[in-house]
RNA sequence: GGGCGAUUAGCUCAGGGGUAGAGCGCCACGUUGACAUCGUGGAGGUCGCAGGUUCGAAACCCGCAUCGCCCA
């Protein structure tokens, strides 16, 4: 083995193994486990949020594939339909041509051309991170096999009639065209005005103030409404308003939205154009004036000067129109929440339009109960409370897009404009009876991506056939995914999971957080701050992040700053960090936090962690060379080692099963580094390395070691899966096992049997005695290479026997030249002291040890001591604590008070001994 | 306005009714037969504030402050 490790030569080389041969694919006869992939974007590559989450859901994965389980993580992408089709429309304008040029039928092939090119970088990426995903199943939402799923879906959703076409008001995107839905909708403070408007009343008798943050919209306004129980205004209700501008008489409405309170307590009612102003509409039968087109300028429907301006255009000329009319009272600055699109950033407009809708409530219903219920469980279980928030007041689906890629909507139109839902034209024409002197064109829409999203836990599984992947792996066990799309995507699921197979899609659902970078800003382009997983793996220089981070920006003029941050950030780019480091990393992160900030100290610790491992390795390795199977006998140290690594094997399995993915990082890593490199690796040196040990005895520990390493690697494998495999393949044949890979060998479970006790006593013994002398050591400034001679006052008959059984791993580990027994009836030497129980550990000074420097030393123990012993009698003098608090818990505390004043009183005799030396 | 979360060492975060924890950083010493990507020792916290419950609260409850997210 090379002297330190480097991920960069064995990552790559591991992944194609493992995926030429068909190890990520289910196998085996266990219980089937599966997760689906929250299907990433075509469109995308791969960052940090899927770096985070794919490390998660292959830990999971690998972990379940060794415990035995015929396990499946299906893998695929979807089409992302607003966002591919700006894609190519921009490609298409770098050509000058707009996808009207092309057709659309050209336009789709085109973004197909586009998906098999450029589309998937991301499973590229995905597979430098590790990723077991069954490659062999990879799935697209607009495959056939799932469009077929897409329409099934939505004609036997109309057949049931949960499926409805309305004219209503939408949230019309004005620079993409199309429809979104309320998710898709981003609204955020602005700031604005607040404009005051005089509105004549019909009889004469002067005017109404009407406040409006939207000036345009008055010329489609159809009432003025005020609260039915405003004193202000109540004569007036019944009566008319004539419209400035317009010259349209409206009615003065009464109605409880109305909030007095707002400006003058008089609200002008524009119903085709605010979903609100739309509600109170349908309650007072007012009519609908449509001012705008699809554009969001105005239309042919209001006063010729204004027709096809611009809506904000129009807005500036509205107001110069009412203050020249001396109708303008006044203006305010205000603070407007905006509407914009997720996609475009455009204002979106409310807009009345002929749309398709998903009724959800009786889909919603059975969703709702199945969390209820306990049939599906979130982790952290609080995150049912945000989906049920959701779900109590969730409101129809939008579904349709006026886009051209994506899944058509099977619904067809007769001239007369009738509409007509089944599979295709030919099935609709027999259904319907409709001969071929009957014209039918297909509805021109697509549906929004989310909807084929929903069927992703079993549209992939080959549903609506009846495949055996559906029987085996639906449903999944569990969903992985960020908080952030539990509606858009968590919800959808559930409800059609539960609609067409009858089942919930999976039976947990584990949010973790998102990551953010190390000042806990979001990472966005345009804020520059973003990091791509792939940088961390392999390393970047500073002028190529800088320029990876500037380049391509919408925002040209906020490179200079992004630059700046980033040379500060990353003054010498970044390391390569290999994937293990990170993936280590991204586990240790894995708190039940919302918010995880990435920042690069951490991995750098990982990336050690995998070095020590490394190294561990090949001190094993160099150890073990010469395994025979003569007699064996495991030391106190190999059956405490044994009896660690049962209990961290035990721990690990909880925190899987609890997805607690940062404490079985913590355990590991604890595990690896503080037991077994740092004690046991020690505690085998004297063994192997003494003539004084047994061949049994060193026959024991061999095997110890390479069996605690070798169960260390598989324990470690679906967090580090690389570097583990790459030792693995050293240490398995050693360990005599035969196996290609470690990612098909059980993962380790903890043993039945009771620990060794005496064991673990003994070698605790052992450490205690060692760590008194390093403190010593460390405090007195004694080299670390410097032999000491080590004297015990009051050592019990076991300290002695332990003393005896263990002197080699006192010498050699502790750096002790000798022992002795001091016999208690003369004066022991001058010496500086630590205690281990009731026994005194004796460093005799002999000019190695300062007085005054010992004193001070244990003067800082006694500080200590008294503190603790001053709380400890302060609650067993309180009657309280004597007679209400535990027994188990009083007599606790005597124990330590008892301690504490032993290990008092033998400080302070030390101490009295120097004072007599001095 | 409604809902949710956070506040613990210089930084990033675990923990959780009875002894305050980790990693990184910091200080000192060190070329130990795996590892300087390391070893050894050390310093560092009245657990946001104020009440309550309790024998006992950093933890549970109520309120407040600050920060953040989601929904309207």
């Amino acid at each position: 083995m090379d002297k330190s490790y480097q991920p960069k030569d064995i990552e790559q080389r591991l992944y194609q193994r493992w995926e030429k041969q068909g190890y990520f694919a289910p196998q085996g006869d266990g219980d089937p486990y599966c997760i689906v992939i929250p299907p990433p974007n075509v469109t995308g590559t791969l960052h940090m949020g899927h770096a985070f989450q794919d490390t998660i859901m292959d830990a999971l994965t690998r972990y379940h594939r060794m415990k035995g389980h015929r396990t499946l993580w299906q893998p695929g992408m979807d089409h992302a339909g607003i966002a591919t089709q700006m894609v190519v429309e921009r490609l298409l304008n770098n050509e000058g041509k707009s996808k009207r040029d092309l057709g659309r039928e050209k336009f789709v092939e085109r973004v197909w051309q586009w998906k098999e090119e450029s589309g998937g970088q991301i499973a590229q990426q995905t597979r430098r991170l590790g990723a077991s995903v069954d490659w062999s199943r990879d799935r697209f939402t607009m495959d056939e096999g799932l469009s077929e799923a897409v329409r099934k879906v939505f004609v036997q959703l109309h057949d049931e009639g949960l499926i409805y076409r309305g004219k209503r008001l939408v949230n019309w995107d004005p620079v993409l065209h199309t429809a979104l839905s309320d998710l898709e909708v981003l609204s955020a403070d602005e700031p604005g005005n607040l404009w005051h408007f005089r509105y004549p009343l019909a009889s004469g008798d002067g005017h109404l103030i009407v406040a409006t943050t939207r000036p345009e919209t008055m010329l489609g306004d159809s009432a003025v409404a005020v609260h039915p129980d405003d004193e202000r205004y109540s004569d007036l209700v019944g009566q008319e308003i004539i419209l400035p501008i317009v010259g349209r008489r409206i009615p003065i409405i009464a109605d409880d939205y109305v909030d007095p309170e707002f400006g003058t307590g008089c609200v002008k009612i524009t119903p085709a154009h605010d979903f609100n102003d739309y509600e109170i509409g349908k309650r007072h039968d007012l009519g609908l004036y449509n001012i705008l087109t699809d554009d969001a300028a105005l239309n042919d429907e209001v006063p010729e000067a204004y027709q096809g301006l611009d809506r904000f255009v129009a807005r500036d000329k509205i107001v110069a129109e009412f203050k020249s009319l001396d109708l303008l009272e006044k203006i305010e600055d205000y603070t407007v929440k905006i509407p914009r699109g997720d996609r475009s950033h455009a204002v979106v407009e409310p807009y009345l339009t002929d749309q398709w809708y998903v009724k959800i409530e009786p889909l919603a219903k059975p969703a709702i109960e199945a969390v209820e219920t306990g049939r599906i469980k979130f982790v952290p279980e609080n995150w049912s409370k945000t989906y049920f928030e959701w779900m109590y007041n969730i409101q129809d689906w939008c579904i349709s897009r006026q886009l051209w890629w994506g899944h058509r909507i099977p619904a067809w139109y007769d001239d007369n404009g009738n509409v007509y839902v089944g599979h295709d034209e030919d099935e609709v024409r027999a259904k319907h009876e409709l001969g071929a002197d009957t014209a039918l064109r297909q509805d021109d829409d697509v549906l929004d991506t989310w909807f084929s999203s929903a069927l992703w836990p079993f549209s992939t599984m080959g549903w609506p056939d009846k495949t055996r992947a559906l029987d085996e792996f639906y449903p999944g066990n569990v969903l992985v995914t960020g908080f952030d799309i539990i509606f858009f995507w968590v919800a959808r699921m559930i409800m059609f999971g539960i609609k067409f197979m009858d089942d919930v899609p999976f039976h947990e659902v584990y949010i973790h957080g998102l990551i953010r970078d190390q000042d806990g800003q979001k990472m966005s382009k345009s804020k520059g701050n973003v990091l791509d997983p792939l940088d961390l793996i392999d390393g970047i220089d500073l002028e190529a992040l800088v320029e990876k981070r500037t380049a391509g920006m919408m925002q040209d003029h906020l490179a200079p700053k992004i630059e700046k941050a980033t040379r500060k950030h990353f003054p010498d780019g970044i390391d390569a960090f290999g994937c293990d480091a990170l993936r280590m990393t991204f586990g240790a992160l894995a708190t039940t936090g919302r918010d995880i900030r990435f920042d690069l100290g951490r991995i750098d610790g990982y990336k050690n962690f995998c070095n020590k491992l490394w190294n561990a390795a090949r001190y094993v390795l160099m150890n073990t060379e010469a395994l025979d199977d003569g007699d064996m006998e495991f030391s106190a140290a190999d059956r405490w080692i044994r009896a660690r690594l049962d209990a961290t094997t035990r721990d690990l399995h909880k925190h899987f099963r609890s997805y607690r993915l940062d404490l079985a990082v913590q355990t590991v890593y604890e595990f690896t580094w503080h037991e077994f490199c740092d004690w046991y690796l020690e505690l085998s040196k004297p063994v192997l390395q003494s003539d004084e040990s047994s061949e049994a005895l060193q026959r024991g520990t061999r095997r110890t070691l390479i069996d605690t390493l070798e169960t260390l690697l598989r324990l470690l494998h679906p967090l580090i899966p690389f570097v583990t495999e790459e030792i693995w393949e050293q240490v398995s044949s050693r360990a005599g096992i035969e196996g290609d890979t470690i990612m098909l060998r059980p993962y380790p479970e903890a043993s039945e049997e009771a620990s060794d006790d005496s064991s673990v006593e003994d070698i605790e013994w052992v450490k205690q005695f060692i760590l008194g002398i390093r403190q010593i050591r460390g405090e007195m400034d004694i080299p670390p290479g410097k032999m000491l001679p080590v004297v015990l006052q009051h050592a019990s008959e076991s300290d002695q026997q332990r003393a005896k059984q263990h002197t080699l791993l006192l010498q050699r580990v502790g750096r002790v030249e000798e022992i002795s027994q001091f016999d208690d009836s003369s004066e022991p030497p001058p010496a500086a002291t630590a205690l281990l129980g009731d026994m005194r550990l004796l460093v005799p000074m002999k000019g190695l040890i300062d007085v005054d420097a010992e004193r001070t030393r244990l003067n800082k123990q006694v500080d200590k001591v008294r503190a603790e012993l001053g709380k400890a009698n302060g609650k067993l003098g309180n009657e309280k604590f004597v007679n209400n608090a535990p027994p188990a818990v009083v007599a606790q505390e005597r124990d330590r008070v008892t301690e504490f004043e032993k290990t008092l009183a033998q400080l302070q005799e030390q101490l009295e001994k120097l004072d007599a030396l001095a």
